[in-house]
DNA sequence: TACAGCGAAGCGAC
DNA sequence: GTCGCTTCGC
DNA sequence: GCCTG
């Protein structure tokens, strides 16, 4: 059966907080059965029934997995697609939500593994172990199929979340979803792309999906991993998640206007159909004008890498190589690469922070960030002023897909590609998938497709200043509280990609308490905040307007820590990324830990710090 | 082989 | 209700 | 994707 089509297994090999898809060396030994291959000047062993690839050069061990193949809504539409044939077994089994059902069983199942005995026992903790890796690959695949689940109802679809979108996601006023009454039953057959749908799908799908990870590994049960992503769903194009500065120095040049460069703030670019036609915000678009230099920032621009900035020449001289290089680490991260997104970032940063210009891809590998690729990639930038391979990937349809469905708010790579598996490829097209049902949003993937066009849109820095008026006057009243915007706004940024506010309470120290619940429901009752996407104690995020005639809606994220941690919450949410990731990765080589709330030494040992300037020079860096 | 570190949400299993 | 896992987002 | 041994 399977055999050709054969489902290409997605195996992954466990990093340190995570799953990341193999090599392709490693993928192929898989495929041809190898227990032994060779890559990169090392041997390596694999034992796909443990779950283990060992490299014998030097003895370490890397788990091993396989990884349900459809990432989310397998299914949905076209049950033709992809697995159509295949699953008999799991089809009926599904049904809607409830997806247990499906459960482990398949797999392991079928699996049985096969001959080779080693003895299960390798996975110490793993009771369950249950579930044969081994088996997997047999087993899985077929499953993959995941078309196979589709609930009661014909139509494919990835289930929703757990209907109560309760909490969370819920309008806040009257207005938003909620109303909706149908999503939650109607669902029924439709795919989901809610969060959980994850798993859930998963087990629509694959059922074992969910398990799906055969790996032997998981103690119990046991489904999803957790991780982390990234993406910045607002900057659209210009800015990738992470940014990897290469110099070393992190100074902070001071503020200037971001000149035009940055323009694709805005813009949906989907125009679809059933889209609400936004008139302001797609003016938005235009009005990119932002930028404007005439505001000048006040704070510092941390790691923002001017881009655009002084005409006074400077660092532009790569501007070019440097441009390619982003818009690559944009599409690599749209395609659920983030390592070569970050390091595709890394190398147009350090491009664009090289005064001298450079010639050849060979000057240029001197420079941190800069490898073998990198330089082959640039000889042919020099040369032709483009890359065939940007050229092609900015054709491409399921890049042109992924970029529209990931700009809304909830909607990553998992789900995006989920979609795009479905059939829906822009905006449009999952607004009418979801209003016939065949797509079930969870409450503030809702919010995020309704808004979708105005989030996008840039927040120029006179409004941002606007909203730090409104969020002042609603906090009167309440408990005394300081309040910090950071964000690209501290940073003196001429246009933000959304408002970034941090609170912690004036006087008292310690727990914070409701202090976010009760900041965030006056805010909603001077009917500032309009929809709420996720509401926890320390960390609010939601969308506000500023009333009058021609406003945008905007997206507000609220952190509130304890009074001691302030400084260090100051500097990771004021940013930029980059600089963060900079700094805690230094924190790194010194062996301490570097997060929000504190820096913390090897010995348990937490460094004080009474202003931001404390912590770069705790670490050793420039201010 | 590692890649920053963590909050919120949601689901299945128990 | 708790725990593990995942996705998404900051 | 890059870096290091
Ligand atoms: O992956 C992330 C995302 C954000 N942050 C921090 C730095 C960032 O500056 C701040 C606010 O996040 P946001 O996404 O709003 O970025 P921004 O710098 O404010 O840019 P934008 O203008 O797009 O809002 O949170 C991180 O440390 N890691
Ligand atoms: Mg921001």
């Amino acid at each position: 059966m399977s055999e050709a089509p054969a489902p290409r297994e997605q195996w992954e090999v466990q990093l340190r907080g995570s799953w990341e898809a193999c090599g392709e060396a490693l993928l192929h030994a898989i495929a041809a059965g190898h227990s032994t291959y060779r890559a990169h000047g090392f041997t390596y062993s694999i034992d796909l029934r443990a779950g283990v690839q060992r490299n014998l050069t030097t003895g370490r061990e890397r788990r091993l997995r396989v990884r349900r193949p459809a990432p989310l809504s397998s299914p949905s539409l076209p049950p033709a697609a992809t697995s159509a044939a295949i699953p008999p077994a799991a089809t009926s089994a599904a049904i809607p939500l409830a997806a247990t059902s499906a459960a482990i069983p398949p797999a392991a199942t079928s699996a049985a593994i096969p001959p080779a005995a080693t003895s299960a026992a390798i996975p110490p903790a793993a009771t369950s172990a249950a579930i044969p890796p081994a088996a997997t690959s047999a087993a899985i695949p077929p499953t993959t199929a995941a078309s196979a689940s589709v609930p009661s109802s014909s139509a494919p679809s990835i289930t929703s979340v757990p209907s109560s979108s309760s909490s969370s996601a819920s309008s806040t006023a009257a207005t938003t979803a909620s109303t909706n009454s149908s999503s939650t039953a109607a669902t029924t057959g439709s795919t989901t792309i809610a969060a959980a749908a994850t798993s859930a799908t998963a087990h629509v799908s694959v059922s074992t999906a969910s398990t799906c990870t055969t790996s032997p590994t998981p103690p119990t049960t046991s489904r999803l991993a957790a991780s982390s992503a990234t993406s910045s769903p607002t900057s659209a194009a210009s800015l990738p998640p992470f940014n990897t500065t290469p110099s070393a120095a992190v100074t902070r040049h001071d503020a200037r206007a971001t000149p035009p460069a940055e323009e694709k703030g805005c813009r949906t670019e989907d125009s679809s159909p059933l889209a609400p036609t936004p008139s302001r915000a797609e003016e938005c678009a235009a009005g990119r004008a932002e930028e404007g230099h005439a505001s000048t920032p006040r704070k510092r621009a941390r790691e923002d890498e001017g881009r655009g900035d002084a005409p006074s020449g400077g660092g532009s001289a790569n501007e070019r190589l440097a441009d390619i290089f982003e818009e690559m680490s944009v599409i690599m991260n749209l395609k659920k690469e983030r390592f070569r997104s970050s390091a595709y970032d890394k190398a147009a940063k350090a491009l664009r922070a090289h005064a001298a210009p450079i010639l050849s891809g060979a000057q240029a590998k001197s420079i941190a960030g800069i490898g073998g690729g990198m330089a082959r990639r640039i000889d042919e930038a020099l040369a032709r002023g483009e890359l065939a391979e940007l050229e092609a990937l900015r054709r491409d349809d399921d890049v042109l897909a992924l970029r529209s469905l990931r700009q809304v708010y909830g909607v990553g790579p998992v789900r995006a590609g989920a979609l795009v598996a479905a059939g829906v490829r822009s905006l449009g097209a999952l607004r009418e998938a979801v209003a016939e049902g065949r797509v079930a949003l969870d409450g503030a993937q809702r919010v995020g497709l309704r808004l979708a066009e105005e989030l996008a849109c840039k927040v120029p820095r006179d409004e941002v200043a606007a909203h730090e008026a409104a969020l002042r006057a609603a906090a009167e009243g309440g408990p005394p509280l300081r309040l910090v915007v950071c964000g690209s706004y501290r940073r003196g940024k001429a246009a933000s990609g959304d408002i970034d506010a941090l609170i912690t309470h004036a006087h008292k120290d310690g727990p914070c308490g409701d202090l976010l619940g009760g900041f965030i429901r006056s805010l909603r009752a001077a009917g500032y905040v309009t929809d709420d996407l996720a509401f926890g104690s320390t960390k609010y995020m939601g969308v506000c307007r500023l009333p009058g005639e021609g406003m945008l809606h905007r997206r507000l994220d609220v952190r509130a820590v304890p009074r001691e941690n302030f400084h260090y919450a100051t500097l990771y949410f004021t940013g930029s990324n980059t600089l963060n990731v900079k700094m805690r990765l230094r924190a790194i080589e010194l062996g301490w830990t570097l997060n929000e709330y504190r820096l913390q030494k090897a010995n348990g040992e937490c460094v004080p710090a009474s202003s931001e300037h404390d912590i770069f020079e705790a670490l050793g860096m420039p201010y």
